[in-house]
DNA sequence: TGTGAAACTATTCCGTT
DNA sequence: AACGGAATAGTTTCACA
């Protein structure tokens, strides 16, 4: 399906989507022309999903990642919609997913500070009930890639 | 230091960067040049590190996430050397965090299928002494924001 | 800040391999 | 079926009001 200038185009794309077509083109050693196809072949069927801005989490002042596993009683559908819209409604959690083994779900949060975690924290347990909630800070962040492998496609 | 209308143009840009600058402009009720260079300002200013491509992950065939905690027992520095490098090499690790708590690090994996987890499991292992490994298969995802919360900067 | 012209960039068309 | 070159269309940036 993918040849070794798609691949090339999709890791270059994922490191810096502002790129020029040109710049591009002369990275795969391809033409201008041939290299705008190829990215508009890749969108159109679906490897591209989006183009998006990574802002500076410094400036945008909250340095602090905080992970926070939970465990729950209730699996019910209408717990799991007051999770889910709370989910929705709290923007420092920006990553969640539903866990094999001994907990239920993985939070991941971007705070101001730690001491902003107790505000998050208690905007959750407000909203749902949670057993066993446990928090680890983020005290060093060794690698962040926004970029898949794209050995497998 | 933001405006109303700078955080609204992040928020923008988060979800699509793509958008041309006329329509940016409209959203936020601004002539297109006036928000071209308030765009260059942000930029400028490091709140936009950078623009970049994200992929669809069924698409680049790598549609399972696992979460794995580790613990080890060597804490010197050859030790965490030779642990950074092999989170370069292996593409499919894209965030390590080292945490507070019972567990040393949180690695996210994005693989083919659960069964690659044992070679990424192995390739790892095999260069770095480590205790207490678990993993956890993502069943299901929540939420997978790329956009930080833009209220506080 | 907004308007309009100039510069640049990207896409499409077309002939070719 | 895919490429490269040239024309077209679109987008951003700059000078100036």
């Amino acid at each position: 399906m993918l040849d070794d200038r798609d691949r090339k185009l999709l890791t270059l794309l994922q490191r810096d989507a502002e790129a020029s077509v040109t710049v591009l083109a002369e990275r795969v050693a391809l033409s201008v022309s041939a290299c705008s196809r190829r990215i508009a072949r890749l969108r159109e069927a679906g490897y591209i999903a989006r183009q998006v801005a990574i802002l500076d989490r410094r400036a945008m002042r909250v340095p602090t990642t905080v992970f926070v596993m939970v465990r729950t009683t209730r699996h019910a559908a209408d717990w799991l919609d007051a999770f889910r819209r709370a989910l929705a409604d709290i923007p420092e959690i920006v990553e969640v997913h539903r866990l094999t083994g001994h907990y239920d779900y993985v939070l991941k949060m971007v705070l101001p500070n730690v001491e902003h975690y107790d505000t998050v924290y208690k905007a959750l347990v407000g909203r749902v009930e949670l057993s066993d909630v446990s928090a680890s800070i983020s005290m060093e962040t060794l690698k962040d890639d926004s970029a898949l492998p794209t050995g497998f496609a």
